[in-house]
RNA sequence: GGAGAGGUGGCCGAGUGGUCGAAGGCAACCGCUUGCUAAGCGGUCGUACGGUCAAAAGCUGUACCGGGGGUUCGAAUCCCCCCUUCUCCGCCA
């Protein structure tokens, strides 16, 4: 979320900044413009006559209650009170509105985020490694993994349906191996703390980091009967398949107040990740590359504003450690304002060179939030003691997707004969195992 | 799922209808003092959103005692619902 208080007071830097990720809507910002104002005016109305009323309540306080003074000013004091409520309540309204704006608001692309409104706009930064040259026709994942059964999309239809997919056998085994890999590197010789996070959150958290409100129908929410709604109601809250680490992982500091010796803070986790894909129809349909279901590992920062940018290309620096582990050929690209996540200010994909596609494919997105998720969450730091709280700034990055490395070991390291090469990094992993084969 | 007890400021902990943003203590910060390892004294010591201001400071208003609603002229204090923590029983991986 925005700063109110910048937008209202930028409001012509923020018209363009939204137009630079291709998020026009004149009317939008006119509206919020006004309600700012009837925001302030509501609350000066309000408070004035809260202030008369209590401070009529103090003198009721010395009051002798028994003398006929005491009741008259009471019965006036009712009328007070029930007006007093109808300008709070007419105050709140004001604000759910503004507020409800305000979390439709994507945030201001940094800078140096090209222009452009999509992928062919995006800047590559760097190539990495030899794409892999065949001497036959290399297949796809799918056709591999099939033929090595160690990959079983028929079955997972049967028992899920369309976009899940079996693991069987070394296929498992690598999957597996895969986030244990990952894992550890980032523990071990990137120093960040293990995190074993929930895959189900409440619909708070899912604010918190921006996949609501606007983004509900990519998420699986948790719905059981009429009586689960009810309950859901009472409690105040829904519940949500998580569609990524990032959201448990990052909402870990929501409403808290760290210290500035603690930063930056980096988290990694695994999970399994779920989306609804909707609006992704008849996209990547074959294969593992777009399911329900994923396991992902994902990096969470936390810092102060002015180590920030360094520590995005530090997260970025990370997640490529882990393709350059594997020996996988990749390149980074930088996403064009229009391409980027609706709260990223700037952002990396790492991607995979996919031999079955002929294509690079995104295996990683490495984002910056700015102050954006931390406003939502209300995650501040004090610079120190004496001074006040400031807004944390948030980075994150899968290192990496698993399926989709799985994907891209599958294709890198394939042979003529249709087995598949271990990456040596891999190997502890894979009990000592240097290729899958059909056994 | 059943029974009971709690949730107050960074922490501990008072406070059962009015003068409470909240005693006291600890921690922290600033200063002074002393000087034999750490102590003494004084001060400061929440957050958010408004108003005032060119702005900051300052001053000032309102809100916040787990969350929401209610009663009342007035609620941290009374009532209701929810969340959560602890103990016991049941169940379960």
């Amino acid at each position: 979320m925005l700063d109110l208080r910048f937008v209202t007071e930028h409001l012509e830097e923020v018209r363009a900044g939204f137009a630079r990720r291709g998020f026009v809507d004149e009317a939008l910002l006119d509206k919020l413009s006004a309600l700012a104002q009837r925001r302030r005016e509501a609350i000066v109305t309000a408070e004035t006559r809260r202030a008369e009323q209590k401070k009529a309540g103090q003198e009721m306080a010395k009051a002798d209650k028994s003398s006929p003074e005491f009741t008259e000013r009471r019965e006036a004091l009712r009328v007070v009170a029930a007006e007093v409520k109808a300008l709070e309540a007419a105050r709140s309204a004001v604000e759910a509105e503004l507020s409800e704006l305000m979390l439709h608001l994507p945030n201001l692309p940094a800078d140096d985020a090209p222009d452009g409104l999509d992928e062919r706009s995006n800047v590559v930064q760097r190539v990495w490694g030899e794409r892999p040259s065949f001497d036959f026709k290399p297949k796809d994942h799918v056709e591999l993994g099939v033929d090595l059964d160690i990959l079983d999309f028929e079955r997972a239809t049967k028992i899920s349906g369309a976009r899940f997919v079996v693991l069987k056998g070394l296929g498992s085994r690598l999957e597996r191996g895969l986030m244990q890999f990952m894992l550890d590197t980032h523990v071990d010789e990137h120093g960040y703390t293990e995190i074993w996070p929930p895959a189900i959150v409440k619909d708070d958290a899912m604010r918190g980091t921006s996949q609501l409100p606007k983004f509900a129908k990519d998420a699986f929410r948790i719905a059981k009967d009429a009586e689960w709604e009810k309950e859901n109601e009472a409690a105040g809250h829904d519940l949500y398949l998580i569609p990524t680490a990032e959201v448990p992982v990052t909402n870990l500091h929501a409403d808290e107040i760290l210290e500035r010796e603690q930063l930056p803070i980096a988290y990694a986790a695994y999970t399994a990740c779920f989306r609804s894909e909707a609006g992704s129809y008849g996209k990547d349909t074959r294969g593992m590359i777009r399911q329900h279901q994923f396991d992902k590992v994902e990096m969470v920062r936390f810092c102060a504003p002015e180590d920030a940018e360094a520590q995005h290309e530090l997260l970025t620096s990370h997640a490529e450690a882990i393709l350059q582990k594997l020996g996988l050929a990749y390149r980074v690209v930088k996403l064009c304002a229009g391409d980027m996540g609706f709260a990223a200010k700037r952002c990396y994909d790492l991607e995979v060179w996919l031999p079955g596609q002929n294509a690079y494919r995104e295996i990683s997105s490495c984002s910056w939030f700015g102050d954006f998720q931390a406003r939502r969450m209300n995650a501040r730091y004090r610079p120190s003691p004496k001074e006040k709280p400031r807004l944390l700034h948030t980075i994150n990055g899968s290192g990496l997707a698993i399926g989709r490395t799985l994907v891209a070991i599958l294709e890198q390291y394939q042979e003529a004969d249709g087995s598949v090469g271990v990456p040596e990094a891999l190997r502890p992993y894979m009990g000592g195992r240097d290729r899958i084969t059909r056994d």
